[in-house]
This record gives structure tokens, sequence and C-alpha cells, in this order.
DNA sequence: CCAAAAGTGTTAAAGCTACACCCATGG
DNA sequence: CCATGGGTGTAGCTTTAACACTTTTGG
């Protein structure tokens, strides 16, 4: 069920970049390989594409088995080949955008799978590093213009928790009144109403996307 | 050489959207299908993935062929499946940019290629419009940001030739001082000191970019 | 009453849009 | 001298960046 063993060295794989936001950091979902080659190493989780389906229900079946979650944002990243250093295999990249807190994790010891901070991560099987970095990029480019990040939060946030999805993904801080006018006046977040009390200090509204799907600005 | 022949159903194949500007108006390269399936229908030109050499000098190869030039802009599009109906193939897509002075079409009467304009394209073989709608989406976007319209020119061009680039792309005029102060501001080109006469008007100066290779601002 | 994070408005700078007249050439 | 496209500058508007104090809560 995982990447590349042997066996599919002249056929077609899905892998996955499962990001998730903890504690302020963006994070992504590897798995240890228990298998040749690259045995030992941590690397995303994937495999083999079911040529009776298209590449994008693979992925999805995929995500679903490491996450839980099938409500998922999710899109093609690219395809690369020699991932597999002496074989020939292609290997089509998918990410996709969790809400970290609703997703379980597989709890087998085969391939156990994790989240790695991906500002610390160690070297990984084939190209792993280089994938991450590219979704990464990807990602922050696109907050700017859509409203992805409505897969990256539960369904009620305060803006500061929006925030921080934003600071992690950028690697950088913003001014949070430029932040909340700009969101505001995006109209693509929309306050509840509610607020959530949260240690000794002021309470904070909540807000929802008005809609969880993709929005492309 | 030429796309999807039935014994490639299992397999990788690469397809091309091989852009230039004609006219004014955005052209792509098809290719005139003689075999089934899909006989008789024009489609992008591609082949079977060559399993010893990666997917990008496999479209790098094919876009020789294509286009007798290989210092071209390439980059990869996405990567489908069901591109044949019934078959269970995938295939990798990558856009290239050309200037189409510098072509020279194949001159074969079997799988004889063409340019069309892609605002007017008939039905294609396979999802063939598609892909190439994507495509121009993704070029228009990605010239407010980059220099990738140095693959669309000659190395000596006019501003107006530069601006018929970005119009015919984005599929609407725009003013002419403004955009002759962005590029300017841009620092990715230089006027050389030349200029061509053209007619019953004034010469135009001559630019070249500063860089022929892709820049990202 | 103290500490902590939430909430809010204004000003300056930069960037973008709209717009009209003169210039060099060929016929 | 006329027609054609090349070349240039400015003013208003919008967008972005910088910045500090008050509010609500828990302990």
């Amino acid at each position: 069920m995982n990447q590349t063993k042997s066996e599919l060295s002249t056929d077609v794989a899905v892998i996955l970049v499962i990001i998730g936001i903890i504690g302020g950091a963006p994070h992504v979902l590897l798995v240890h390989r228990t298998a040749t080659p690259e045995q030992n190493k941590w690397a995303l989780p994937g495999g083999k594409w079911n040529k009776s389906e298209s590449l994008e229900s693979s992925a999805e079946k995929k995500l679903v088995q490491e996450t839980g979650i099938d409500t998922l944002y999710l899109e093609q990243l690219f395809t690369t080949t020699g991932l597999d250093d002496e074989s020939s295999s292609a290997a089509v990249a998918y990410f996709a955008l969790t809400d970290f807190t609703r997703v379980i994790l597989r709890a087998e010891e085969e391939w156990k799978p994790d989240w790695f901070n991906v500002n610390e991560l160690p070297e990984l099987a084939f190209n792993n590093n280089q994938v991450i970095r590219q979704a990464i990029t990807r990602i922050a480019a696109k907050l700017q213009y859509s409203n992805i990040a409505y897969s990256l939060l539960p369904e009620e946030f305060t803006l500061r928790q929006l925030q921080d999805v934003y600071e992690a993904l950028e690697g950088q801080t913003v001014d949070r009144r430029n932040f909340r006018k700009k969101m505001l006046a995006g109209g693509l977040i929309e306050a509840i109403g509610k607020t959530r009390r949260d240690g000794a200090h002021r309470p904070a509204q909540l807000y929802t996307f008005l809609q969880r799907e993709a929005v492309i600005l």
C-alpha cells in the first residue's frame, strides 16, 4: 500500500503531501519505510496508481486511508521521474490541507505515520524534501488569492487562528490590524456572533468561511 | 511517435501545448490524427514516454521534433487520466512558448502539423480543448510575474510586439503608456539603441530581455 | 489590580488608471 | 501635407504599510 515497493518501479505512483498546522508551524505527514529501497527513512505516503480509476480518486482514497477524512482540499502538484534513483517510475504528487485536529493517524507499526515540522525535516527518502518544499511554496502563494485556508482550520475559528495559518506558511509575521482588514474586506469569511473564551484575556469572536469549497479570486 | 496509439493505452504519454503568437492571436500547434482512436481529428502532439529518460527530456525531444528549436520555455502543466475514454493511460501535459517565426513544421503528410488560433478551435481529440484552455490561463497569469514572454518573441523586438503578446494572451487591450512604464520599471528588458523602420511612421526602438531564462518575480 | 490577547482607525507612500498631444517616417 | 504608429507626463484614486491605545477576561 505504500510508496514504490520494488515491483512498482516501472509504473505510476501517487504520493501525497498532507499538510496541517500544529502549534503555529506547518507539519507534513510522513510514514516510516519498512521496505527497500530507502528502508528506515521517512517518506511521503503514497501508493501505486490503480489504473481502473482516475489519478485524482486514487489520491483521494489514499488520503482517506491516512487521515480518516475525505472532505479536504486536494490539488495536483506535479509529476516527477527519478523518484527512485535507478528505476523508471513516474510519481504524481498531490498536496492536501488538513485541520490536524480531525486527522486520525493509522495506528499500525508497519509504515507508521507521524507529523513532522516542515522546517525541521530529516533527510527523507527519494526527492521528498524537495517535493515538500514546492508544495509549501505553492500553498503560500495560493493563500493570497483563494480561500483554501478553510481546509486547514475547523469550521469555527478566531481571526488569530487564521492569521497563524498564514504566518506559518508564509514564514513571516504580519500586522494584526491590516490582516484583519484585508480578510474582512475579502468577503470570504464572516463572524458568526459567538465568542470563545480562552484564558485570562478578552474572548475572541468566531468566524466561518462562507464557502468550504475552493474559491479562486 | 504521436499520441496514444492503442498499444500505449496502458502507459504514460507526454503531450505538448506549443503556443506561438501569430497576427496578434495566440495559436497552438496541432497534428492531424491518422490513426484510431479519434481518427481524422486534430490533436496535441505527443508521444509515449520513453522510460529510459526523464519526462522532461521526453517532452524536450518531442518539442524539437515538432518545432526544430530546443531553447524554448517548457513547463509541466498537469497530468490527466481518461485522455482516451476507455483506456487507462495517464498523460503528462507540458506547454512550450515559441517565437513562431523560428518554428519549422515537419513537412510530413502523416500526422501533418499546423497552427490553429486558440480562440477558434474545432472540436479536438480527447480532452485537448480543455488542456489548451488551462495552458492559456496559466500562461496569462504567469506573464504578470515573470519574463517568460522572452520565449514568444525574437531576440530583438519593439514594445509594440511585446504588448501584442500580452494582449493576445490576456484577451484584452492595455494602455500603451502604462504598459511601457511597467515593463521598463520591471527591469526585465532594455533598449539596445537600434530602431526598426516599418512603414509610414516613426521607427520603433528595439529592446531585448536581459535574461533569456525564466525569471520569477 | 495585573497580565494577556482581542479589538479598533488614521496617515503616508506606493502603485495603478485614465487620459492627450507631439514626433518621425513614407507616400 | 497627410496618414500612421511611436513616444512621452501628470493628476486622481486605490491599495498597502506603518503604527498605539483601549477592552475584556482570569487569576
